[in-house]
DNA sequence: CGTCGCATTGATATCGCTCAAATCCGGTGG
DNA sequence: CCACCGGATTTGAGCGATATCAATGCGACG
């Protein structure tokens, strides 16, 4: 079915575009595409958060990244023929998904939202290799601090945690019981301030 | 001074902007631009090599990125108002300024540079993350495994090592020594094969 | 009320980091 | 031509931080 009321995006959306998406819904652990899969969408998380993954040979998950509420995700689609990697709902989620060729044809076609996807696809990659950086960094209080100062808002750097500690301590690369005591430690050292689901800057 | 002969660029390149940019030579370890510059250029790389790195608070470089011969690099200039990394040269190199605002101007003009340049930033993007899903590995040999994986060229998975050893152990999250002791086990092992200046797999 | 997953803490093992030293190699200057 | 130098490469020894394995409490949810 079409969607009929977009939330506030981080682009500007053609009207053209607005009738588009197809709204899916994704049970938890759901997948929405899997790695080789023909490419026919780009997608936008609705609701919920999708993550981008992929699995190493010893069956350990490895993610790529994560999409969050207004986010679009896969927009790799519009390049190549197949997924590199699955989409699978951390969440129940909703997504939307737009055809990945009217897209193309309408990213030809408007200057304007061809801009705002280009802009898209820049801040995806500082975030990206923001996060680089992170993985770089070798101790996990480094990790932690660095978490906060790029991703925190604010004076006190604070971050809502959207899940659980141990998917945190997967972002940050970490084995979650690590993330409990670098976190215990940091909060008794006066670093850290945790308040139920946020963490900041003492 | 204009450059008169482009190297074979990732991207179509349209006429209007072969005029516009301007060779700058550096020398090793020269700065093309600081952390907290205003912008003014977007950067190809014509010879050499270009990294992208911030500072740690102990002092420490963590590399972003690194851009080779006919790459780009700053694209976030498009965007922002200050450069948020230090570009370095690892080698003495030659780049291409072009100013940013000419490359917006262009990039609202002509949609089919606008199409390579998403698709360049969409390329860029997914190195980033395949860089975050490595360093996410907790084994050097993993790391080097999938660097080979997702790096290298041919059933061999080659890679002809562009800098030094040391430079590769950086990029891996490593440190030299661990990765001099990783490549001799994976060698003795009969996975990895060394030759000259390449890695591939056995 | 039982179960499941998250959060937390303890004990131990292990891998990579650190410090150190030796060798190799290319370049440089006498 | 050779001595010298600096940086890369390599190997060794030991340590420490994180991973791993294990056990428990806790809250949500059926």
């Amino acid at each position: 079915m079409p969607c009929m009321n977009l939330p506030d995006l981080p682009v500007h959306f053609p009207a053209a575009l607005r009738t588009l998406g197809q709204t899916i819904t994704c049970a938890k652990e759901a997948w929405v595409f899997r790695q080789g899969d023909p490419v026919h969408a780009v997608y936008l998380v609705l609701d919920g958060e999708i993550r981008l993954s992929r699995f190493a040979r010893d069956g350990s998950e490895i993610a790529l990244h994560r999409a969050g509420r207004g986010e679009f995700f896969a927009e790799a689609a519009l390049d190549a023929p197949r997924y590199r990697c699955n989409a699978i709902a951390s969440q129940e989620s909703a997504v939307l998904a737009f055809p990945s060729g009217r897209i193309r044809a309408l990213l030809a076609k408007d200057p304007e939202f061809a801009g705002q996807w280009m802009a898209l696809l820049t801040r995806q990659l500082h975030a990206a290799r923001a996060r680089v950086e992170r993985l770089a960094l070798k101790s996990a209080a480094e990790r932690v601090l660095h978490y906060l100062h790029t991703e925190g808002k604010g004076p006190r750097c604070e971050v809502a945690l959207a899940g659980s500690l141990k998917d945190l301590a997967r972002e940050l690369g970490l084995t979650h019981e690590s993330l409990y005591r670098t976190l215990a430690r940091l909060e008794q050292e006066g670093v850290l301030v945790r308040t139920d689901r946020r963490l900041g800057l003492a």
